[in-house]
DNA sequence: CTGTTAGCGCTTTCAT
DNA sequence: ATGAAAGCGCTAACAG
C-alpha cells in the first residue's frame, strides 16, 4: 500500500501529506489498476444507482479515498454532453435584492446538482451580451437573465442556443422563453395610489440616469400614468446619478426636487435606497418626514424595515423569482430530457405595497 | 450559400430565425469543411495572434459569423489541460463587503480572460467543503477563499488540488498560500481605543453567534484585548443572531445590553448593519446617540456613510482585497506556467477608523 | 502558412 | 456484474 508515492514532484512537497496525489494527476484509469477492474466498473461505482457488486463498489470507493480521487468534470461533461452549468446573469450582485434572487435561484440549482456560473451586466446590455458570449462557451444547460431588454447580438446568441432562456424581474412585451417577474409599471402606479390615499397631492419621481435600468424605467412610467390618471402632475422627475442606483444619490436628488418643486409633500425614489438617502438628509436638514415631505420607494430592503421611521416601500419576493426562475428552468430541462414540447410559461410574482412610517 | 440549412429540427422552429445554426451543433469541422480548410486552420483563425493568412482568416471568420459558431470551451479546456475557472468562495453574498471584493476580484480575472465559479459558504465550513469538493471537479488553476478557518477535509482537497491558493480578509496562522487581508483583531482593538480617547469607558460589544465568523470572533478578541490594555471592562459581550450578522439583529442587541449593563456609554458592533440596527433603535427609544450612547460598526458600508447621525466605522478596502487576490492568484499561475518557484506571499491590507457623527 | 496525427478522461454502447 | 471499443471537439506537436 505504499507503491503509489511520487508521482512528481509535488506529491512530495507536503508535509505529512503522504496520501496527497496531485488532482488530476490520478485519473480513472489509474484508480482502475490499483483495484484491478477497469475504468468502466470504476465509473459505474462513483453512481450510486448503476449496478456493480457491492464488495467491488467498496474496494474501488476505499482507493478512490485513499488517493484523493477527483472526478474530472471536464471530460464527464464531454462524453455525456450536459455541462451541469446554468448561466446566471444579475445586473448588480451589490444589491440585496438581486443576491436574494440568486440566493433563491442557487438553493433550487443545487439540489438538481446543476452549477451557477453567476454574470454580473452592471447594467449594461452589451456586457450582458459580453457575459453570455462567454458563458455559452461552456454550454450551459439553461440560462436566467434579468429583464426583458436586451441587445440584438444577445438574442440572436440565445436563439442559436438553443436552451431554455428565463427571464426575471420584469413582464418583457416578446419573451423569449419562461418569465417570471412582475409589472414594474403597475408597482410604480401602485405606490402613487397609495400616496394619493394618503393625501398628498404634489408628487415626485426620483429615479436613476440609466436607461439600461428597464425597470425603473417602468416604475416611473407607472408614476406617470398613474399620476395622470388621478389628476395629479406627473412631471415631477429628479433623475439622479446612474445604475445602480444608491443610497448616495438621495440627497442629492433631494435637494434638485426642493430646488425646482419646493412645494413637493411627497417622493417616489425608484429604490428603497434612494429613499433611505432621502430620507436621512431629510433628518439632516430638519425636514419632517412624513409631515412635511412623505418619502416611499421599493424593494423591501433591509434598510427599509430598520430605519427610523421605517420605509413605505413596495415589496416583492426577490428569493421567490429566484427559486421560481429555476424551478422554470428546470421544468423546461426535464421536458426536453424526454423528448415533450413545453410552452414557456409566464409566473406572476406579486408585490404589494408595505406601509412603514414614512407615508 | 443556403446549403447548410436545417441540420435539425430545432433550427427550423425561429420565427425568421434563418441562420440560426444550433450552438454546439456546428463545431469547428462543420466551419472547417465550409471554409476548405482544416479544423486546425479555424482554431488557428480563431486566435488573434496564430499564424494563418490574413485572406484565409477572414474568410473562417466570415463563415464563423454567418453560421454563429460559438466555440465549445470544454474541448478546449479539455485539450489544453487549463480549464479558464477560477474558484472562488466568499460567506455570504449578500454583503457589499463581500460583494465589492468579487467585483474587484472579477475585473481582474476578466482581464486575464478567466471565469468566475462563485460559491455562497453561507458561514459554513461544511458547505465550503462541498463547494469546494464540487468546484475542484472542474479544474480551477486557482482559488480565492475568505478566511484562515477551513476543515480538515478542505486542507486535504486543497493539498491534492495543488494550484495557487489565496485566503482573504483575514491573516491566518498556517496560511495555505497567498493572503490578502487584515488584522480582525487589531481592527477591533482600534475602535476601542478611539472610543477610549473619546472618553467612553463602559464599551459594549455586540457580536454575532456564529462560531464559523472567524472575522468576528477576532473583532470581538480585539475589543477585549484592548479594553483590558486600557484598564476598562472588557467582559460587555452580547451575542445576538446568527450570521450573517444583518440590521435586524441591533435592536434586539441593543435592548439585551442595556438590561444587562444600563450604564453603557458606548457600543462597537461586529458590522455596521448591526450598528445601524442599533442606531435606529436608539431614535425609536429617543436615546441621544452620541451623547449617551456611542456606536461604531465595521465595514464602512454605505449605509454608514448615508445615515443620519454617520455611523463611525473602521474601513477597509474590500474591492482592493480582491484585486490583489487576483493579483496574488495570477502571479502565482505565471510563475508556474514558466517554472519559476514562487513563495506565497501576504498582502496587509490596512484599515482605518472613519470618525462618523455617533463615536 | 497549413495539414495530419494523436490524445486529453470520461461515458455510451454493445458484448460477455 | 463487468469489460472493450469508440468517440465527444478541440489543440499540441510535428511535418510539410
Amino acid at each position: 500500500m505504499a507503491s503509489r508515492a511520487g508521482r512528481n514532484k509535488a506529491a512530495m512537497s507536503q508535509p505529512g501529506g503522504s496520501d496527497a496525489s496531485q488532482i488530476g494527476a490520478v485519473t480513472m484509469q489509474t484508480v482502475a489498476r490499483m483495484a484491478g477492474v477497469s475504468a468502466m466498473t470504476v465509473s459505474r461505482a462513483l453512481k450510486s444507482d448503476a449496478s456493480v457488486s457491492q464488495e467491488t463498489r467498496e474496494r474501488v470507493l476505499e482507493i478512490v479515498r485513499q488517493v484523493g480521487y477527483v472526478p474530472d468534470a471536464t471530460a464527464r461533461v464531454f462524453a455525456t454532453r450536459r455541462s451541469g452549468f446554468i448561466a446566471a446573469l444579475v445586473p448588480s450582485l451589490n444589491n440585496s435584492n438581486f443576491s436574494d434572487t440568486v440566493h433563491g435561484m442557487s438553493e433550487a440549482f443545487d439540489a438538481a446538482g446543476l452549477q451557477m456560473l453567476l454574470g454580473d451586466t452592471e447594467y449594461s446590455l452589451s456586457r450582458e451580451e459580453d457575459l453570455i458570449r462567454a458563458f455559452l462557451q461552456r454550454r450551459p444547460e439553461a440560462i436566467v437573465l434579468t429583464g426583458g431588454a436586451h441587445s440584438e447580438g444577445t438574442r440572436k446568441l440565445l436563439r442559436s442556443a438553443d436552451i431554455p432562456i428565463v427571464e426575471t424581474w420584469d413582464l418583457p412585451k416578446e419573451p423569449l422563453g419562461d418569465v417570471v417577474g412582475f409589472s414594474n409599471e403597475e408597482a410604480g402606479a401602485a405606490i402613487v395610489r397609495h400616496l394619493h390615499a394618503r393625501g398628498r397631492r404634489r408628487i415626485g419621481f426620483v429615479g436613476g440616469k440609466s436607461s439600461f435600468d428597464t425597470r425603473g424605467s417602468q416604475r416611473r412610467a407607472g408614476f406617470k400614468k398613474a399620476a395622470r390618471a388621478l389628476g395629479i402632475p406627473g412631471d415631477r422627475v429628479v433623475l439622479a446619478g446612474h445604475s445602480p442606483v444608491s443610497m448616495t444619490q438621495g440627497p442629492e436628488a433631494l435637494a434638485a426636487m426642493l430646488a425646482r418643486w419646493p412645494d413637493v409633500d411627497a417622493i417616489v425614489c425608484v429604490s428603497d435606497l434612494s429613499a433611505f438617502g432621502a430620507l436621512a438628509e431629510c433628518q439632516r436638514r430638519g425636514i419632517a418626514v412624513p409631515e412635511r415631505i412623505a418619502i416611499a420607494g421599493f424593494g423591501d430592503f433591509e434598510v427599509a424595515r430598520c430605519c427610523h421611521p421605517r420605509l413605505t416601500t413596495v415589496a416583492f419576493d426577490c428569493a421567490g423569482i429566484g427559486r421560481k426562475a429555476a424551478e422554470a428552468a428546470l421544468a423546461a430541462l426535464e421536458a426536453r430530457a424526454r423528448n415533450e414540447i413545453r410552452a414557456p410559461a409566464t409566473v406572476r410574482i406579486p408585490f404589494r405595497v408595505v406601509a412603514g412610517e414614512t407615508a
